[in-house]
RNA sequence: GGAGAGCUGGCCGAGUGGUCGAAGGCACCUGACUCGAAAUCAGGCGUACCGGCAACGGUACCGUAGGUUCGAAUCCUACGCUCUCCGCCA
């Protein structure tokens, strides 16, 4: 959420800098609201501070003359009454206030680049090399159907499109991968957190999924509303909401695996084939609380961290600043990192690391305490993938493979294969 | 799933329908004492919004949402969460 005091103030100029991410934005009549209600407030708190003055009579009334005390009960019930409408009216448009306050985007940082398509987006480095084969490269599932470690038609028949079974070498490299990227991260500092794979509506609002996005959502069925977690990033980031952290100890740092579950609405007929687009995959994810000061450093090392994997991994990839029209929702400033896969030819994302400033701090009123005795302020929030494993899968099988369908790995990975250095076929 | 207890400030905890933004304690801040620290003493110390240059004043907030009442932390209803016991279960 963006601050409501600064867009009151400076309307214009937010309208302006929101318009760079493109697409409809909504103000509705918010100009008009911000008015409305502050005058509900002013009339409302001269008309409670009427009510509290005369109660303060009544009290005296009440032990010294029951007489009065009758009459002034009836002046009273009129002023409460009024003051009951008056709330039902500022209730009214609190909520229509709120509900706009809620569907706008996150400002994007000054440092990002003015664009109106992913083509605008920078490539800021490039990593490695493409891996040259004197035969012509599969694809990831080519691959994986041929050596039976992908099974994407019992998937189908069992719970739709989008869905897959991995067998064999194949699912113990996937448990391998989770494991492996968890030991990458808390090496370089970062603590271990298994989360809830159900949240609530206000988790998922407070990260920004909610209200606008609910279509990407898979809602439960049960009697108690829950959301399956689209990313980690929901429980994590919520993990400190409603909590005014010591500034001492900031940042935190936390690492989660979790399985990730999208409806994929928007996407139909896109990436139909493999492993790219699942309705349920698994990510490692990172999360940091920060200093308002430390979250641009704080960003730039979360992208380190993140290409660390890949590195470890030896997958040629780069790191792309997005421009303003591909941000996402509740980011200021995003990094994505795409890994080249020889199979499709293409570079992939694989990672996208964003510094969401305070706009999910704010939703979520999460704060810390910058010295002993001063006041609170709102953190801010970063989060970025380290790495969605199955994508990362997607990548060795296309940049590992061999001409006879088998596929090597990594040698970092042995000790995670019970010491396999290739995937047998199952 | 059944029965019971509870939910108050950063934390712990008191609270009779008006004298309660809320005792007391801890933590924290400032000062005194001290070479310094500890201990002790004095004062301060919630969040948000509105008005004001400021001092300060006003309003709201005692799990959440409603209700009763001139007036609710306090009474009523629903919901959420926590704890204890029973049942079930990996």
């Amino acid at each position: 959420m963006l601050d409501p005091k600064k867009v009151a103030q400076n309307f214009d100029a937010v309208v302006e800098r929101l318009s760079t991410r493109g697409g409809n934005l909504d103000f509705g009549d918010f100009r008009a609201l911000i008015a409305e209600r502050s005058a509900l407030y002013v009339s409302l708190e001269s008309l409670q501070a009427k009510r509290n003055a005369a109660n303060e009579e009544m009290k005296r009334a009440a032990k010294q003359d029951p007489a009065a005390l009758e009459r002034l009960r009836g002046d009273l019930r009129t002023l409460s009454q009024e003051i009951k409408e008056k709330e039902r009216q500022l209730a009214a448009v609190e909520e229509r206030y709120q509900a706009v306050l809620l569907t706008l985007p996150n400002l994007p940082d000054p440092s990002v680049p003015v664009g109106t398509s992913e083509a605008d987006n920078v490539v800021v480095r490039t990593w490695g090399e493409p891996p040259r084969f004197p035969f012509t490269a599969k694809q990831h599932f080519e691959i994986g159907e041929q050596q039976g470690l992908l099974d994407f038609e019992r998937a189908a028949k069992v719970s739709g499109s989008r869905f897959v079974f991995y067998r064999g070498d194949l699912a113990r490299l996937e448990r391998a991968l989770v494991s492996f990227m968890i030991d990458v991260h808390t090496e370089r500092g970062y603590t271990e957190l298994l989360p809830p794979y159900l949240v609530s509506r206000a988790a998922m609002t407070v990260t920004g999924q909610l209200p606008k996005f609910e279509d990407d959502a898979f809602e439960t069925a049960g009697p108690d509303e829950r959301f399956l977690i689209p990313t980690a990033e929901v429980p994590v980031t919520n993990y400190h909401a409603d909590e005014i952290l010591d500034g001492e100890r900031l940042p935190l740092r936390y690492c989660a695996f979790s399985p990730c579950f999208r409806a994929e609405a928007g996407a139909a007929g896109r990436d139909t084939r493999g492993l790219i687009r699942m309705h349920q995959f698994h990510k490692v994810e990172l999360v940091k609380f920060t200093k308002p000061e430390q979250s641009m450093e704080a960003l730039e090392r979360m992208v380190d961290d993140a290409t660390e994997v890949l590195r470890r991994l030896g997958l040629h990839h780069r790191v792309v600043l997005l421009c303003t029209a591909d941000l996402g929702f509740a980011s200021m400033k995003t990094y994505d990192l795409e890994v080249w896969l020889p199979g499709a030819g293409t570079f992939r994302e694989i990672s996208s690391c964003s510094n969401c400033g305070d706009f999910q701090a704010r939703r979520g009123m999460i704060r810390f305490r910058p010295a002993p005795g001063e006041k609170p302020q709102l953190c801010h929030t970063l989060n970025g993938s380290g790495l969605a494993v199955g994508r990362t899968l997607v990548a060795l099988l296309e940049n590992y493979q061999r001409e006879d369908g088998t596929v090597r790995l990594p040698d970092v990975l042995a000790p995670y294969m019970g010491g396999r250095t290739e995937l047998r076929s199952a």
